[in-house]
DNA sequence: CTGGTGAGC
DNA sequence: GGCTCACCAG
C-alpha cells in the first residue's frame, strides 16, 4: 500500500533525470514531462490600459475606468496615488485632481450599438463590455500567431494560459543542436539522461525567483531550467510584441504547470516577468497565503485555513494527506498537490466562448410587465449584437438555450431557460419572443403589485458551432411556422412533409464585409502564409497551403473584380477561426489525476469535433 | 433544468 | 459593487 501514498508517478516522471525521450518523443509530451513550460499572462490593470489607448493618452496619465459610481480598473500611474478599485469616484478625484475617469462603454436605450458618451444613465443605459472583448481577441490572436505550436487558453478576458513546451524545446535545440540525437553509445537509448546541463545565461529571460540561500552559493543547472528560461525568452518576445502592435503591457509567469505560473504572474507587475524554477518553488510558496492560490480564495479555502489555523502555506504542508481526504473528500488531494508545486492540469486550447450574459440591475426596481418589457429589449439587443459579432469569427456558432434570471431583492436570483431554436434570421425580436416566453412564465407567481425586480438578465448558454446537418429542419423553418409549432415539432417526421431537398442551411461564411477587426485577426494568418501563397499558384484560382483545397472565382463576371482574393481571404479567415477555436495540434491526450478540483478523467474525442462536443 | 461557487476587471 | 464567465451538484 506504500505506493498509494505518495503521488500518482509516471515513467515520465521517474525521478529528476532528463532523458533524451523527453526531449525528443511525441509520446513523452505529457502533463508530466520534466521539461513541460506553461505561462500564464495578464494584462496589467486591463480595462484601464485599454481606455488609456482607445483615447490616445500617454502611458503616464492616470486613468480609472468606470462602471457608473464604481471603480472596476486603476491604471498603474493611478495607483501610485493610492487609489484602489473599491474607492468611490470622489475619492478618487481626492486623492488625484487630474485623474482622467472614464466610464464603460453603454448601450443608450437599446440602440443596436454601444458607444461612448458624455453622460451616462443607470436609468436608461446598459453597459457594454464589447469593446475590451474585442481588445482580449486582439491581443489572444497575437499569442496564437507567435505560438503557433502550443496551446492556449483563454482564462478570463485578459488572462490566457501558453503551453510554451514544443516552442521551448525547439529552441532548445537550436541552442545545443547536440541534443537533437540519441548519441550512439548511449546505454539506454532514448531512456539515457543527458549530458550535464551547461549554465544559462538569464539575461532576457525577466526575474529568477531565487531559491534558498543561493547567493553566491553554487547552484546545479537543470535542462528543465533551460527549457523554462527558453519560455521566458519566448513570452518576453511575445510581450513585446504585444506592446509593439496594440501597445499593451502584460505581465507573465513561467513556470512547470499552471498553477504555479498564474501565482508568480502576479510576482512583479506591471510589465514584467517571473520565472519559477523547481528549486524556487518551496522557497517561493512558503510564505504565501494559502487563500491566494487559485480556487482556495472561497469558501473552500476558508474552511481549510479555519480547520488547520493555516495562513500560509507553509503552516498547511504539516498536514497528511489521510487527513486531508477525510475530512475534505478524496478530490483534496489536488490541495495537496498544489501546496507543493504540483499541477497536473492540461492547458486546454479554449478561447471560443461557452455562454454570453447580458445582465442588468435596474434601478428603479421594475414593477410592472411593461418596464420588465423595456429592459428586456434592451437585453436582447445586445446579445443580438453580441452573437452576431461572434459568428463573424465563428461561424455557425449557435446557443443551446436562452435563460433568463431575475432578482428581487437579497432573495436568491431564479432563472428559467427555454431552448433557442436556430434560425437564419436572427434579430432582436426573435429574441424578444422567447424572452418574453421566459418572462412570462416566471412572473406568472408574482400577484400584481407584488412585483419588485432589482436584476434582470438574459443569457445564451450551450455556445456551440452547428455543423450543416445539426441544424434542425424546424430551426429551418421558423421563420414560416408559428413560434407554437416549433416548440411541439421537435422530430424529423414533423417536419413540413413534401419538403424533399435538404434545404440550403446557412454556409460557413456569410460573404459579408470584414469590419476591421476582422481584418486585423486576418492578417497574422494571411501574412503568414503568404510566402507559400506565391509558390503555388494555380491559374484562375487559388489552393489553399493549410488544407489543399483549391479556391476557384465564384462568379466569374466577377472573378476580375477581385472575388478571388475574396474568397481567399475568407477561405484564410476561416482556418484562422478554427484555429482560434482549438483546433490547432491535437493535445497530448493523457490521463489526469485529480489536480484539480473535480476534474473527470475524459477520453478526448477524435478530431476537430473534439473540441465542440458536449461535456459528457 | 436550476442554483451555487469561484474568479476577475 | 456591477457585470461577466466557467464549471458543477443534484
Amino acid at each position: 500500500m506504500a505506493f498509494l501514498a505518495g503521488p500518482p508517478r509516471r515513467l515520465e516522471d521517474s525521478g529528476n533525470t532528463v532523458t533524451y525521450r523527453h526531449l525528443l518523443s511525441p509520446q513523452a509530451m505529457t502533463v508530466f514531462n520534466p521539461l513541460r513550460t506553461i505561462a500564464h499572462c495578464d494584462i496589467d490593470a486591463a480595462y484601464a490600459q485599454f481606455e488609456s489607448v482607445r483615447l490616445g493618452l500617454p502611458d503616464d496619465i492616470p486613468l480609472i475606468c468606470a462602471q457608473w459610481q464604481s471603480i472596476i480598473a486603476v491604471n498603474y500611474p493611478a495607483r501610485k496615488y493610492g487609489i484602489k478599485r473599491f474607492n468611490t469616484i470622489d475619492e478618487a478625484k481626492k486623492l488625484c485632481p487630474h485623474l482622467y475617469v472614464q466610464h464603460v462603454a453603454t448601450y443608450r436605450n437599446g440602440e443596436s450599438e454601444a458607444g461612448y458618451w458624455g453622460e451616462v444613465d443607470p436609468q436608461t443605459h446598459k453597459v457594454s463590455l464589447d469593446p475590451y472583448r474585442r481588445e482580449s481577441l486582439k491581443i489572444l490572436a497575437i499569442f496564437k500567431e507567435l505560438v503557433p505550436k502550443g496551446e492556449i487558453e483563454k482564462a478570463s478576458i485578459d488572462e490566457a494560459f501558453l503551453d510554451l513546451t514544443p516552442m521551448a524545446i525547439d529552441r532548445l535545440l537550436l541552442v545545443h543542436p547536440y541534443l537533437a540525437s540519441v548519441p550512439e553509445d548511449a546505454p539506454d537509448g532514448l531512456d539515457s539522461a543527458l549530458p550535464p546541463a551547461p549554465p544559462i545565461d538569464w539575461s532576457k529571460a525577466g526575474n529568477v525567483f531565487p531559491a534558498d540561500g543561493e547567493e553566491g552559493a553554487r547552484e546545479v543547472t537543470t535542462w528543465e531550467d533551460w527549457a523554462l528560461c527558453m519560455g521566458a525568452e519566448i513570452m518576453a518576445e511575445v510581450r513585446e510584441e504585444v506592446w509593439k502592435r496594440l501597445h499593451y503591457t502584460c505581465s507573465a509567469g513561467i513556470a512547470h504547470n499552471k498553477a504555479m505560473a498564474k501565482l508568480c504572474s502576479a510576482w512583479k507587475k506591471p510589465n514584467n516577468q517571473t520565472v519559477l524554477r523547481m528549486s524556487a518553488t518551496s522557497a517561493f510558496l512558503r510564505d504565501m497565503d494559502f487563500t491566494d492560490i487559485r480556487f482556495l480564495g472561497g469558501k473552500l479555502g476558508q474552511a481549510i485555513a479555519t480547520e488547520y489555523n493555516a495562513q500560509t502555506v507553509g503552516d498547511m504542508l504539516t498536514v497528511p494527506l489521510e487527513e486531508l481526504q477525510a475530512k475534505f473528500g478524496e478530490e483534496s488531494i489536488w490541495v495537496y498537490n498544489i501546496i507543493r508545486g504540483i499541477d497536473h492540469t492540461e492547458v486546454t486550447a479554449r478561447v471560443a466562448t461557452k455562454s454570453m450574459l447580458a445582465s442588468k440591475n435596474v434601478r428603479p426596481n421594475v414593477k410592472t410587465p411593461e418596464q420588465g418589457h423595456h429592459w428586456l429589449g434592451v437585453l436582447a439587443g445586445e446579445l443580438n449584437v453580441r452573437l452576431r459579432d461572434a459568428r463573424e469569427i465563428s461561424p455557425g456558432l449557435w446557443p443551446k438555450t436562452l435563460v433568463l434570471s431575475h432578482r428581487t431583492g437579497i432573495e436568491p436570483s431564479r432563472s428559467r431557460q427555454i431552448p433557442f431554436p436556430f434560425t437564419r434570421n436572427l434579430s432582436t425580436e426573435y429574441i424578444l419572443k422567447f424572452a418574453r416566453r421566459l418572462w412570462d412564465e416566471a412572473t406568472q407567481p408574482m400577484n400584481k403589485g407584488n412585483m419588485k425586480l432589482n436584476n434582470i438578465a438574459l443569457a445564451f448558454t450551450g455556445l456551440e458551432k452547428l455543423e450543416e446537418g445539426q441544424q434542425g429542419i424546424e430551426g429551418f423553418f421558423a421563420s414560416k411556422v408559428s413560434l407554437d409549432a416549433i416548440n411541439i415539432k421537435r422530430s424529423r417526421s414533423n417536419s413540413p412533409a413534401g419538403s424533399p431537398k435538404k434545404p440550403r442551411l446557412p454556409t460557413l461564411h456569410t460573404g459579408k464585409r470584414k469590419t476591421p477587426l476582422e481584418a486585423f485577426l486576418a492578417k497574422g494568418e494571411s501574412s503568414a502564409s503568404s510566402s507559400t501563397v506565391q509558390a503555388n499558384p494555380v491559374p484562375n484560382g487559388w489552393t489553399c497551403p493549410k488544407c489543399g483545397a483549391l479556391i476557384t472565382p465564384s462568379d466569374p463576371v466577377e472573378a476580375r473584380s477581385g472575388s478571388l482574393a475574396a474568397e481567399k481571404q475568407e477561405h484564410e479567415d476561416w482556418h484562422f477561426a478554427m484555429s482560434l477555436q482549438g483546433g490547432g495540434t491535437g493535445g497530448s491526450g493523457s490521463g489526469e489525476q485529480g489536480a484539480r478540483p473535480k476534474a473527470k478523467v475524459k477520453k478526448k474525442p477524435q478530431g476537430i469535433k473534439a473540441f465542440f462536443t458536449p461535456k459528457g
